[in-house]
DNA sequence: CTAAAAGTCAAGGGTATCCTAATATTTTAT
DNA sequence: ATAAAATATTAGGATACCCTTGACTTTTAG
């Protein structure tokens, strides 16, 4: 079973497990675009390496083991987002698929060499945690923009659906990128559509699309707590 | 037939060609640790492809698209050889293998924006010629340190063995990396080993290695000419 | 000219991955 | 409680890749 399968198989279970666990093959097939008995047969595999823990009709969930190549995946995967925008000028809306590819090819010292030349970066372009190197899970938890009231503000953390440069494209125009500060001013009743002022501006967003963006409410009374805040994805300026 | 395996047969034969052509199947077999048999089905259906001209019994050689893709591993191999030595700071002893992952890997955006982040360098840590977008195959000739005659200086331009750590290392140890200058003080009469004086200091070298060492003469009566010259290797100073 | 070296070809094996179709289990709705 | 629907698994087959062995052919060197 080659190499970059396997990795496929873990980054994808690894990612279904933040909204489903243990996860179903149903899921993983649609993910993946196969056969469910592809990835049932696939799953056998797995679980005999140790990487997946599979009860049949019950679902899979990542082993120890399993769950630190994941996130092993996954820091080397949004290192290279940080870089490529940072470095290479390459824009946020991009970046996941070159990061894919890239990231199945970084050695241990490459990867730890790239997280210093960085600066150990805590959150990709698109406001997702990074591991760090201990490979310890973060639980993402947390407000969606479609869960706030009429007249609440926060602040743009996350976008969910990383890999969809269109959809990344779309946000970018209305300037919801992480970091911004928005500011709910309605909300549509029936299709639940929001007119939100982003940066002194109205704009409407969909409530498909506010459920795809992560955001940290503004506590109105109290000062911001310490918590880091993933910055707007940007390029660094080079001499 | 893998991508991946294609790339790597025409890295083998690319390679090979600077040295003889057209290649045997021979040196393609024992360079990749495979049997000859192996290499004979593979480059026929290389040569299906269009990527190789396959004669039987009379060698291989790259057609014109797949030098194209030959050089274009090659450019991509070495610009990352010159980015993880100059800025993630890998010794270039080491470079060759994180590199050989990463070729594979990148994308063409990538690639290209690689090579403006790096100032499109010239050279790779080892003093090979990073082959330019436009893809034109430089021909290599030359003089190597055992070539030389006692009393010549030349300075150090090339090492011809780029996968070897610790040949590379015992090089380093000697000072002898590109950009040196070197004089010759001696040859051996029987097995021709060098006495050479680097930096002021005097050394020894063995004939096998002074053949891998690529280097360009002094015309003691001559200004230089303006041909580029790589660079010793060294890490960019960050700020 | 002939033996050794180099190279090819055909046959076959092992692994990996995917699919469809048939079967089995679990869930759901009546 | 049970039938229908949804979900999941197994069996079996297809394809591809890449390798090796061993018999055969071509080239080369004495």
């Amino acid at each position: 079973m080659s190499q970059r399968t396997v990795e496929e198989y873990l980054e994808t279970i690894g990612a279904l497990e933040d909204s489903e666990s243990p996860v179903s093959t149903t899921s993983i097939a649609q993910n993946m675009g196969v056969s469910m008995a592809s990835v049932s047969e696939m799953l056998h595999r797995l679980s005999v390496k140790g990487l997946v823990s599979y009860t049949p009709y019950g679902g899979s969930t990542l082993t120890d083991e399993g769950e630190q190549r994941f996130l092993r995946l996954t820091r080397r995967h949004r290192l290279w987002e940080v870089f490529l925008t940072r470095y290479l000028g390459i824009g946020w809306e991009d970046v996941y698929d070159h990061a894919c590819s890239l990231e199945h090819a970084t050695t241990d010292l490459v990867a730890d060499k790239l997280a210093s030349f960085l600066d150990n970066p805590e959150f990709c372009p698109h406001g997702s945690p990074i591991p760090k190197k201990n490979l310890k899970r973060q639980n993402i938890t947390g407000t969606t923009m479609a869960d706030l009231e009429i007249g609440q503000s926060a602040r743009v953390l996350r976008i969910i659906t990383e890999r969809n440069p269109d959809f990344l494209r779309y946000l970018s125009s209305l300037e919801l990128t992480p970091g911004t500060r928005i500011k709910v001013l309605n909300k549509a009743p029936y299709d639940g559509t929001l007119a939100i002022e982003v940066n002194g501006a109205g704009k409407a967003i969909g409530k498909e699309a506010a459920n795809l963006i992560m955001v940290k409410p503004y506590a109105t009374a109290h000062k911001d707590s310490g918590t880091p805040v993933p910055q707007a994805p940007q390029q660094t300026q080079l001499l």
